[in-house]
DNA sequence: TATGCGATCGTCT
DNA sequence: GACGATCGCATAC
């Protein structure tokens, strides 16, 4: 029985099998180029309760020193946010308003403090959202309630802090990127990043990203529609 | 459907 | 000691 012969490791890869890894380059790119290019590829998780498939729908950018909306303005680097000044790939996780998690990609070079914040993701099956609703343990059947926001998507997914740091980029990890479908540049809308009233200048740029007309969309932000983003 | 507000704690000053 | 890269509930219309 040739099957039989296999490695019994075989089986523990099996769910890395047609691994579409995400090209190092988007990694290496800057936030602000990384935020569009990461909509429509697959967030996968793989929990206690099993492997969860998601696409991401809505991002922002935080992009280096000078950006007064990031925890890394003026080059702070703390515990908090040493992450970041490290090379592309990873995640950086925090704690808000002292009970949501929130996920992000850290992008660019090191000592570059670059990071794409996921701000909405949707199940890529049935049974992705059966287990992301069992997680969230929620009535709402909106697609926004599940995982539209980066606090909502975190517990969907079952993330917290232990997940700083964790690589993105290799499919051994318990949280990880890999290719989704391509997106049509013209579904990508974008607009002002969401509560950064405090970055002065920095808080109307138009730094946010996200499908056009997508239910999972975090926030409909009436004073500022989604403009057109050409790549 | 829209708006207002309280919860809750790690992080930094 | 102050303040969030948020969410969910209550209230109003």
């Amino acid at each position: 029985m040739p099957s039989e012969s296999r490695s019994p490791s075989q089986s523990s890869l099996a769910p890395h099998s047609g691994f579409r890894p995400l090209p190092a380059s988007l990694f290496a790119a800057k936030a602000l180029d990384a935020s569009p290019r990461l909509l429509g590829q697959t967030l996968v998780r793989r929990s206690e309760i099993g492997v969860i498939r998601s696409r991401i729908i809505e991002t922002e950018s935080y992009g280096g020193i000078e950006d007064k909306g990031s925890h890394a303005y003026g080059g702070r680097r703390t515990n908090r946010t040493e992450i970041m000044f490290g090379a592309g790939g990873t995640a950086y996780v925090y704690l808000i308003y002292g009970m949501y998690h929130c996920l992000n990609v850290v992008t660019g070079e090191p000592d570059d403090p670059q990071a794409v914040l996921i701000r909405a993701v949707e199940p890529l099956t049935e049974e992705d959202e059966r287990r992301m609703r069992m997680l969230r343990k929620i009535k709402s059947k909106k697609p926004a309630d599940l995982s539209g926001g980066p606090g909502k998507l975190c517990r969907a997914l079952d993330i917290d802090k232990s997940f700083n740091g964790c690589r993105l980029n290799v499919p051994t990890s318990s949280l990880y990127l890999e290719a989704g479908d391509d997106v049509d540049g013209l579904d990508i809308v974008c607009g002002p990043r969401i509560n950064i009233d405090y970055a002065e200048e920095y808080a109307a740029k138009p730094w946010r990203f996200f499908l056009k007309d997508h239910p999972c969309v975090s926030v409909n932000d009436k004073a500022n529609p989604p403009q057109p983003f050409y790549r």
